[in-house]
DNA sequence: AATTATTTGTCCGTATGTATG
DNA sequence: CCATACATACGGACAAATAAT
């Protein structure tokens, strides 16, 4: 197991503050030496974390007047750890899960039409042996949903687009992210958060399989899309659920 | 003007080695005492810098085993550094930008059409304020282009979805870099890589335009993707010329 | 299984640079 | 143009982790 350093945990501290708005866009933080006394830890120690929170676009410093919080539209969301403080964030996460099935849904199917496209035998080999792991991992839940995101991502790194697997596989952290913490927030409403498997589901993935391993690049976009646009169903009928 | 850090600066030049392959993934980083030696800087900027790049995944230290470049697929691609670096990489820029495009082609059609949908009044007060400027500098290309830049940001930030919109900003922003890098590396062919804007482009992004402001977002989806297509025909056809 | 060597991680005293009032 | 307040930078010391012996 990894161990954070501190930096790290200020981090972590600090963005979270951010994003919960214990501090708000445009204010100042306190001088460097208040903070490291604040959280306890060296001034070095706390510059790093600045450091860390300034290259997402946090937060800026500047000499003499000090560092300031910069406005929400310059953060720097595509990154996993703003995305867990987004995701752990009290208000609005239903919002935040919606929001990244918007861009999902504009690019997966995508990824799926060229992953049938330009996949090489040996990533078909390794769709194939995912897509295996799904059929055996039916009656289990927990092992299904993670047989899924492996499905899922051994046809986003088909691609042969770095840049378009680099942003699905982290859409799909986010995604898991925020389920967890709707679940866990509303654990009375499990069942619907988490897809259930049935073979339904597992024939609209065998649908996309086949479209991906055949070269049909049409089917595989058009079955991805249906796909995410059910699983967009699912996550408003919780949400109306809520209210 | 803003004056960049010493760390700033040495991010800027390890991650530059790095994504130009003088350094390789997997390798090691001489420690940083060497390495603050090797650069003129403290150890503390030297920590505060591969602080900086070990946020972007670009590295990854271990205590006592040392500091490692992470594979490529690891990297945070999504960042303006990083996208900087790569533009200004000799190799596979094109690559680059038709990737680029590609994401591009999934997300920015749906993003029209959530700007149809859901722009606010002051919303589209800017977007109009934005095509007439482009209207006013049809001969002016470099004013233009930074008027096309500024009409597409205004679209974008009318979705009402702040992860999209942060994403296609991020997105701009390495087109316009990976062109620049393009055009001064072949400016023999400047005229082709910078789009020539003609009265017939023009109306395209009057259609755009107005498909937007009478909220019509199946129109705007499609204009966009025929223009988004139009682009990438350019990149590819000024490719080919380079063979 | 215990020891050592190596490298990152942490702390702090001090000095310099820079924008603001 | 000066004083002030802050970030930035330096370097020596020590702590912690872990690969190698």
């Amino acid at each position: 197991m990894r161990v954070k350093s501190r930096s790290e945990e200020v981090v972590n501290a600090i963005g979270k503050d951010i994003v919960n708005g214990v501090i708000s866009p445009g204010e100042r933080l306190p001088k460097v030496e208040e903070l490291s006394e604040d959280y306890g830890v060296s001034r070095t120690v706390m510059r790093e974390a600045l450091q860390g929170l300034a290259a997402r676009k946090i937060i800026r410093a500047n000499q003499r007047s000090g560092t300031v919080v910069l406005p929400r539209n310059e953060w720097q969301l595509w990154d996993l750890s703003v995305m867990s403080w987004l995701s752990e964030s009290e208000q609005r996460n239903e919002k935040f899960l919606l929001d990244l099935t918007e861009v999902r849904l504009g690019l997966e199917p995508d990824a799926a039409a060229l992953a049938a496209k330009n996949a090489t035998e040996e990533e078909k080999a390794k769709i194939t042996a995912c897509f295996e792991r799904l059929e055996q991992t039916l009656d289990d839940p927990k092992a299904w949903a993670a047989a899924d995101y492996d499905f899922h991502l051994s046809i986003i790194e088909a691609t042969n687009n770095q840049l378009m697997a680099g942003l699905l596989k982290l859409l799909h952290k986010g995604l898991i992210l925020s389920r967890e913490k709707t679940v866990t927030s509303l654990n009375e409403h499990t069942e619907l958060q988490q897809e259930q498997p049935t073979t339904e589901i597992l024939n609209r993935h065998r649908n996309l399989y086949e479209a991906v391993i055949s070269g049909d690049a049409e089917q595989a976009k058009s079955v991805m899309t249906d796909m995410i646009l059910r699983v967009r169903q699912l996550i408003e009928a919780t949400q109306e659920q809520q209210i």
